[in-house]
DNA sequence: AGTTGTCCTATTGTCCGACAATCCGACCAA
DNA sequence: TTGGTCGGATTGTCGGACAATAGGACAACT
């Protein structure tokens, strides 16, 4: 395996070339000088996005491809890393070797969630959003939904009900209300885009159910309308009660005394 | 720096536990036993998203938060990969060190993009994803629309109305116009919800546009009436035209000839 | 004064080589 | 069938090394 020593000569030659006037822009376009653990990894997520790699393929050992780029296995590691964040490969649970796979939606929204975060996305923001999405994915849900759709949506509103008072646990079975919705909408995309908001809200919205009386018998009863409106098909009645129940969030925060502009915290 | 050879007695200790006889459940949790990097990882990750760590300021040297982990650097260098993936750092372009940074939203947008082709996500379902959130943006875009906005609008239009015929530059200028109405907008959560989609739809747009005649005089006539609506501050139509438009790609597709089940490609 | 060349240091990119821990399958004993 | 044991394959991690580059300081040149 020889030794990469060459990158002065690799970068130098562009610069040298023949030089002329040009009347606007910059003479020369920056050179390519991405590290090789840039390159190894791009190499390997385009074989998996033009599906040569499928979901569920070992990929080869590490020594292997480090031999097959002719860089170190360290190299071949730190492009692995890069890809095992990105979602495109992982290790299932006790297994040794790395599989490819398909990012798995709680990873996108991770990532959007860590976008919003630093971006000092405001508690508005996200309702806005919710707002857009969620009453158009319930009147979707109305028309699509299955009878295996309700009764996890019914056991879900059960277990809402049941919850104990100060439960901490509660906010996560809402978010679970939002993601059977999802789900019977059958549209992965917006299913995908809700779960990033859920789960960005998801916090303070934790505070605010914990801070509002009313909230809980809110969201029950909004629960219990939506149910019904998707029972029936009822497509507009769907989507009028999801945007009650969205409203109600931002009202809720008004309640708690909580500002609009919060922004979304980690 | 002491090597550290001790993962059995770190993994074996809790197995040895105690055992008693637990009604229902496992009786025991998986042990952790993620890998260094992951946890050198997820340490930074925390210090970042508490703010600890600020966009802009520059990480230690490798060797140095080798030594504060105790670990090898090449372990560090492998978390570093992981951070720079998720861009949560990144090296700013002939920068030697790496500083803390804020994802892009054309990070997270290929992110979801890269979620969406590999789940055989198809063509309708993006469209049905932007027929919610489109219409809405353009809505929201009408009422908050500043005069720069406009001036960026018309911009791209005249660009799409000059570019030629066979332009594969066209939909990265159809792309354009969709992303000023969302910055129009002023919500960076359907911003980035947006671009996703979009982005995700280009390529096969592309086709569609280079084999429908009459897409381009379409495409442009929405552009215009939706422009309009919003120097008008004209809420409705503003929604009105641009369901119309998007619902245009659609119909662009059946003319074409390409099934909407089509999946995205990459 | 502005440009260019030289030298130093801090730090990254990459490599080499090594070894323990673990997974896996095969093979054997009870 | 169930429970060891054994060897090979592969990963996780380490120590250590060196070239290439960024950034700064400073002298030399025009």
């Amino acid at each position: 395996m020889a030794h990469v020593r060459s990158r002065r000569a690799e970068a130098s030659a562009p610069a040298a070339a023949v030089q002329q006037n040009v009347p606007d822009g910059p003479l020369f376009d920056p050179v390519d000088r991405d590290p090789a653990y840039t390159r190894v990894a791009a190499a390997i997520e385009a074989k998996i996005l033009a599906r040569e790699l499928r979901a569920g393929d070992p990929l080869p050992p590490e020594t292997e491809l480090a031999q097959q780029f002719r860089v170190h296995r360290s190299t071949v590691r730190e492009a692995l890393r890069r890809l095992e964040s990105a979602g495109l490969i992982k290790r299932p649970p006790g297994a040794k070797r790395m599989v490819v796979s398909r990012p798995a939606a709680s990873q996108v929204a991770s990532g959007m969630r860590h976008a919003l975060v630093l971006h000092d996305v405001t508690f508005v923001a996200v309702w806005e959003a919710m707002m857009v999405i969620e009453p158009e994915v319930a009147a979707l849900a109305a028309v699509r939904r299955t009878q295996a759709d309700l009764s996890a949506l019914v056991a879900t509103h059960e277990a809402f009900k049941a919850s104990p008072k100060g439960d901490p646990h509660a906010v996560e079975i809402v978010a679970r209300f939002f993601e059977l919705l999802g789900a019977a909408a059958r549209n992965q995309v917006l299913v995908l885009a809700k779960q990033s908001l859920t789960r960005a809200l998801a916090p303070s919205l934790a505070r605010m159910i914990d801070t509002v009386p009313q909230a809980r018998s809110r969201i029950s009863d909004a629960q219990k309308k939506i149910i019904a409106s998707l029972r029936e098909k009822n497509v507009e009645e769907a989507r009028r009660w999801m945007s009650k129940h969205v409203r109600d969030f931002k009202r809720g925060y008004e309640v708690a005394g909580i500002s609009p502009e919060t922004p979304i915290s980690a």
